[in-house]
DNA sequence: ACGCAGTGTGTAACCGGTTACATGTCTCAA
DNA sequence: TTGAGACATGTAACCGGTTACACACTGCGT
């Protein structure tokens, strides 16, 4: 036996399709009779709308399109749970379209949210301007996280690393570390090249400091690797910020290994404040992810309900936290 | 302007909207002639077929629904991880529906799945067999991941959490110890009740093994508190399991606060090797959650896609990890 | 000449809802 | 008695695709 449609529950209510519509929806000029016989064929028959359909004559989806590069852990958990808690407050799905790195499947996925989505928050830190233009549905109103903005044509919500990477130049400075490294995320990273830049326009402002950048990618391995090389080529230095925690964690380990104190031969920090950061005592920033997917969200559905447009950008703040790795020990 | 239609693309094309539908789809029997205007004004108007209307004619969504309940951290990222590799590489996108505990919506929200996707993978380990049956959208093909099966209903896939346990078990005898404290996860989680039944089962086959159980709610903060009551009841111990990691990791700062040896005075287990447990040296059982995932999601499509039923009920092995929470320092 | 098979295309029904509009019934005032 | 207005209900068009079936055209064998 197929499922039952509202034409089902109509013939066996002995009433029209408009009336079970009615009766369904909470429409109020609905007799009491009606409205009982409606329920009892509905409980009857197992009911339940078919929501392709709904979707197809209401232009509805209740489906938000989130689409995320290939993120990991603590990241990734934390981004959507604040986008789920906005969703299961206001009603609507949420749609996962990750977008693997390299994958040319992965653009027409993305196409493919048309008629699925009322609106998507595309995280995209790693495409540039056109590729992203190219890649977006159209017609669907679009928020971009933590992305190169299209000079306007979408609302941009991003982090401000800017910020973040200052407070840890200005933190370090005042620690008087004066032969500084950055390992800095995969060149083609926005979050990382933001970082990058304020950190090295700050840090250099200092007195006598000299500042060293190598590239990582974000993964714990590359920042090991990195501060092992560094150790090795014999090249001084008394401060290690990492673009990333996982990275700054990969540099913590090479330095114990090495035998280096932290943080008194060497001061590391991090970004993000992953919860493992607070458990290894890493100075770093700090960033609600949660609410950024929450923010995120919520800016959505007020344009696609048609609550007014949010501003076209705004910056996520951020926060310092320093811990034992700048710290006394 | 609204969005082109398959009709606005077949009057710019000078051809029937079936033609149309033919090009798109790769069907054979088109004149080269026809699928070049086509093409041609497919483009020229930027068509994307409305999701929403294939699903409706076709029967057919391409979407999987993911129930969870809500997880946070490490554990939700892995599943969704290996989700996700299996359904992009399979031509599916995942609709996320978080079973929010106690929320009235969460049931009705399942329910909506209905028209939505072709299939679902249904986690809630904190719901009994009638709940589950009451909540789950009927007609929809279901593959339960670690969740109290109803008796052959739908295929189901758990954690070999038994194996787990009793290797743990093992463990702790084969270390000689003698009082060993349980500290379990909430009551109503499958999960949970397993892990302690099966360690319970285990460890009092010991000679002269006492064993306490505590209740715990799988937080770090419950394992934290558990044990320091432990510590301040005067109430000697040498060995604790924690039903998963995040207590063991609650549990460790206890005693590390009150001056406990680990392993020499307590020995400390957990249970899903979460990433931080490797840094801080926890003996656990790891479980690869994100095969789980995809092998969870490679069943259901395969039933989705008719090739043949997967068999009732399948164990998902894991594997003990000694550390040094148990080993030599 | 005819029938027949094969090929490409178009027409229209259908998927399962929503909803504008028409219809029927009832009440009450003129 | 009649007509207006309020109200509940039903009919059918519509959302945007897919596809069964009908049809027209071609080339072939007899």
């Amino acid at each position: 036996m197929a499922e039952a449609t509202i034409r089902d529950v109509a013939s066996r209510a002995q009433v029209s399709v408009a009336s079970v519509s009615r009766v369904l929806n909470g429409f109020e000029k609905v007799s009491q009779e009606t409205r009982e016989r409606v329920t009892e064929a509905v409980a009857a028959l197992g009911y339940v709308p078919h929501a392709a359909a709904r979707s197809l004559s209401m232009a509805r989806t209740h489906s938000i399109g989130v689409v995320l590069p290939d993120l990991h852990g603590e990241f990734f958990s934390e981004i959507v749970r604040g986008m789920d808690r906005v969703a299961s407050e206001r009603g609507y799905l949420l749609l996962l379209a990750s977008l693997h790195a390299g994958s040319p499947l992965g653009t027409s996925a993305l196409r493919a949210l048309r008629g699925r989505v009322d609106g998507a928050l595309v995280m995209a830190p790693h495409l540039s301007e056109e590729e992203l233009a190219a890649t977006l549905p159209p017609g669907v109103p679009i928020v971009l996280l933590n992305t190169r903005g299209q000079q306007g044509r979408h609302p941009a919500i991003s982090l401000d690393n800017a910020a973040g990477a200052r407070a840890i130049a200005e933190h370090l400075l005042a620690l008087d570390r004066k032969r500084v490294v950055h390992i800095a995320g995969p060149p083609g990273n926005a979050d990382a090249q933001e970082r990058a830049q304020a950190f090295a326009a700050r840090v250099t402002e200092g007195h006598g400091v000299t500042l060293q950048t190598v590239e990582g990618d974000f993964s714990e391995r590359s920042g090991e690797v990195a501060v092992t090389a560094l150790l090795t080529s014999q090249e001084p230095f008394d401060a290690v910020f990492a673009a990333n925690d996982n990275m700054a964690i990969g540099a913590l380990q090479a330095l114990r290994q090495a035998g280096r104190q932290v943080p008194e031969a060497v001061a590391v920090a991090g970004f993000d404040d992953i919860p493992m950061a607070r458990h290894l005592g890493l100075t770093t920033v700090q960033v609600r992810i949660a609410e950024l997917g929450e923010f995120g969200l919520s800016e959505l559905l007020d344009t696609v309900e048609g609550r007014g447009m949010p501003p076209a950008s705004t910056l996520h703040p951020v926060e310092l936290v320093v811990r034992a790795t700048t710290g006394q020990a």
